[in-house]
DNA sequence: CGGATGCTTCGGCCGCCGCCGTAGGTTCAG
DNA sequence: CTGAACCTACGGCGGCGGCCGAAGCATCCG
């Protein structure tokens, strides 16, 4: 079976609606039921089930039983990945059509899978490249020295692990990159251990506190509009 | 219109078989006909036709008439990045292979088409052009008279027909063109012939033997890494 | 144990879309 | 001007696949 059949197999799964409803809302990296997804995908519960059966099948999901529920997640980084890539490619004709809610919020800041991106993602990775803590190229980053001890002075060290250690990630909104990988999952989850930002409802939008809003100028650099 | 909702119109283009063809081929920057993407889609002319209008409709690509031609080409680098990632996802195995093992190889020399790319088929455009054989422009290249004798003393002779003799080819990994039509195929030809270059199995990356080495010096003033 | 909840399977309906044949517009060679 | 090559527009056919209702397992609760 050559490439381009398997990469038609892929993108005929999420060219449904439903799906690609399904696959977004778990672009964050959390686990939801099928009920919620059935709802997030505005079908009924037995069609998404077939969708669900379909994307865990395809290796897009997994699934964990916990009692009579069933939660999905994105089967692994990767998936996420290219959901955002596809939004890179789609972003432009967001962008040009009309605002709608939350559209602001999700520019300012949300999560990529497990890190942090928007203007505050991009943001955050220009604070760290230009103070040379760390070194981005077209397909891969460096640590300096330096970057290693603020890191861990800042309590923000990756755990160790196979996964690709630090990734640029092109931001869709933004159009330029933020940091993904070990490196940005590690630093989206002491910003949200140090209470500065905060997961919100229903989207990958997160809401920046002002002990964030603080924190971020003292120890980035990086002033966020009140 | 929420993203997930550009997300599904996009990868449903690429979801169809015929269509993901096309892109697939065109992964490498090349332009191609109408026609030449017809017969890779393994569909009709006709259907074709439809398939490419929505690609270009929906800025996958870009078309540029030229005659009673129609070259179609990836309409950015973004496209091909979300080809990768969704190949990515696909086919790890695939993938690595292209990415890791290949990745190198091919930026340094492939053939693209009939003709060579990469670093290399970059490379003979810049001599070419310096030394006022070629004369390049945005859509097309003309062989000056000293160019002529060049290629004749060279044994690259492009065969005489109907096809475009000298094209520029903007290249995929270089972003900056190399030399397509009969021009490109000839050179490319004599460079198999001569032993210059070798042809590696199930990838589009060629092998430079050392032959090529000294003869791309000499005869180009190319130097490459050994 | 019986009812409620979460999820899946099955079957049938229906609409979308990919496909090609025919026909027509455009460009080029002779 | 004629014929050929390239590409596109239109119409009708056929099948894949998404959708839901009904029914069937599994699990939890009282």
């Amino acid at each position: 079976m050559s490439d381009a059949t398997q990469v038609a197999r892929i993108a005929s799964l999420i060219g449904d609606p439903a799906r690609a409803n399904i696959l977004s809302v778990l672009m964050d990296g959390r686990a939801l039921t099928a009920k919620e997804l059935a709802f997030v995908a505005r079908v009924s519960p037995q069609t998404t089930s077939g969708h669900l059966a379909k994307l865990t099948e395809a290796e897009l999901l997994t699934m964990e039983r916990q009692g009579r529920h069933r939660y999905f997640r994105l089967a692994s980084p990767l998936v996420g990945q290219m959901l955002e890539s596809i939004l890179a490619v789609a972003g432009p004709e967001t962008a040009r059509a009309t605002t709608w809610r939350g559209g602001e919020t999700l520019r300012t800041a949300r999560t990529c899978y497990d890190h942090l991106a928007g203007r505050l993602g991009v943001a955050l990775a220009d604070s760290l490249t230009q103070r040379d803590f760390v070194a981005l190229s077209a397909d891969g980053g460096e640590v300096t020295d330096s970057g290693h001890a603020f890191l861990r002075d800042f309590g923000a060290e990756p755990v160790p692990g196979r996964r690709v250690f630090c990734r640029p990630c092109l931001d869709w909104s933004e159009r330029r990159p933020h940091i993904a990988g070990r490196l940005g999952a590690a630093l989206a989850h002491r910003c949200f251990e140090l209470g500065w930002v905060a997961r919100m409802r229903d989207t990958r939008a997160v809401a920046i506190t002002d002990a964030g809003r603080q924190g971020f100028q003292a120890r980035f650099g990086v002033t966020l509009p009140g």
